[in-house]
DNA sequence: ATTATCTATAGATCTATAGATAATGC
DNA sequence: ATTATCTATAGATCTATAGATAATGC
């Protein structure tokens, strides 16, 4: 028996001259290599990801990372930055009513747009769902660099659900801060449940099924 | 200018006939490297953790690893399955009721039972506290065998937290079991939040105080 | 000429293990 | 003689980077 290799079919000597390289465009390949390690980094974490895997995710070399982002580190913090601003984002939705507000009549009261807000996030938390900023947010890398900025953003996110539930007396603002932080605490949790373990029937629950209880959770916690 | 390293008192040479390695007690040192990789594989993770850390932790050589466990993976195995018993044993605590439980009277009911098992979880779950079942069995490692146990063992806790809010009907059967999967996210979130990230009120917060909010919870979503 | 990309490699780990060493029990 | 422990090392990665290559723009 021969095990053959076609030398002009194998995978080896996969570099012939049509594929001299990337296109050398400098801003487009610092997106993709950001692009494909936000979804790498998300899925299967800091430590197990490899600096190769995302290059060739991106269709170019390792050697590129440390130009655009001078490490590894580095290249995650970028993502982390990235997600924070998504994640901000949604937690102005949470605050301001939304941009039809008058339309929508009384319905929409601040519950269910928190409780919509939340499921939102946690709805993008499905395996194999391409980036999603909660679940980066929760990956570690041990840099402290990027733990200050993930404990920026978590509580900054539990402060804006404090104060959109509108209590605000000085006594009891750190016991409402900590309620709302048992909230946030749901939407970590479902995340993780979700992706990371795939437990059912959560994993699979469509947003609209995940509403009414973190609606009741919202209320419980906050009104 | 000359590095002197004194030959009798360097760091290196530190093996004297007075330390003749551990003593010979296979099952405690099994033990021992067991309750060290609890620790570090909670703490840190199962990536980040080497063999070598752990080994010197219980005060004995890599080699024992394989030999009492097999592998690294072997190791983290055996301490999912330790987590996993006692998780199971905190699990039977919310089903049933506490053993003195006749002179309690019925302000112990079902919900404070569930509340109070699940900060009891939470708690643990500080910073350099030693080992944290639940914590741990939250850290992955690849291994499908590991992620098949953490599975069944979060999926028991869930179906558990359900039956014992005494609904069975069969139509709402699923229904309640995703309502109880939402607050087995809550437990997983606040550990998360508290050892992961430290966000505070919530990382410092008590038994007693994380009881009230996470009561409201239970009643929210199982009530 | 500039600079985006790639090649090749150094240097640092980390896991696993074969075989040496030495303590225990018969 | 058995076996718990340790020494020494092979083999596999993985990150970072110096310097080569080649495409672009003046």
């Amino acid at each position: 028996m021969i095990t053959w290799v076609s030398s002009s079919t194998s995978t080896t000597s996969r570099q012939p001259p049509a594929t001299p390289g990337r296109p050398r465009d400098a801003t487009a390949t610092r997106a993709l290599l950001l692009a494909a390690a936000l979804r790498r980094f998300t899925e299967d974490g800091y430590d197990t990801t490899t600096t190769r895997q995302i290059a060739e995710d991106a269709g170019g070399n390792v050697a590129l990372i440390s130009r655009y982002f001078g490490s590894k580190e580095g290249l995650f913090e970028a993502c982390l930055e990235q997600a924070a601003a998504a994640l901000q984002t949604a937690a102005g939705d949470v605050t301001e009513a939304p941009s039809g507000a008058a339309s929508r009549g009384a319905d929409d009261d601040v519950w269910t747009r928190i409780a919509t807000a939340m499921t939102r996030q946690a709805i993008g938390a499905q395996p194999g769902f391409g980036p999603h900023d909660l679940l980066l947010l929760l990956r570690s890398s041990g840099d402290p660099a990027a733990e200050r900025l993930r404990l920026a953003v978590l509580g900054g996110f539990a402060e804006r659900l404090a104060t959109a539930a509108g209590r605000s007396s000085d006594v009891d603002d750190e016991f409402h801060l900590l309620r709302a932080q048992v909230l946030l605490a749901t939407a970590v949790g479902i995340t993780v449940l979700r992706t990371s373990n795939g437990l059912e029937p959560l994993a699979s629950a469509t947003q609209p099924q995940l509403l009414a209880p973190v609606y009741d959770v919202v209320r419980a916690l906050l009104a």
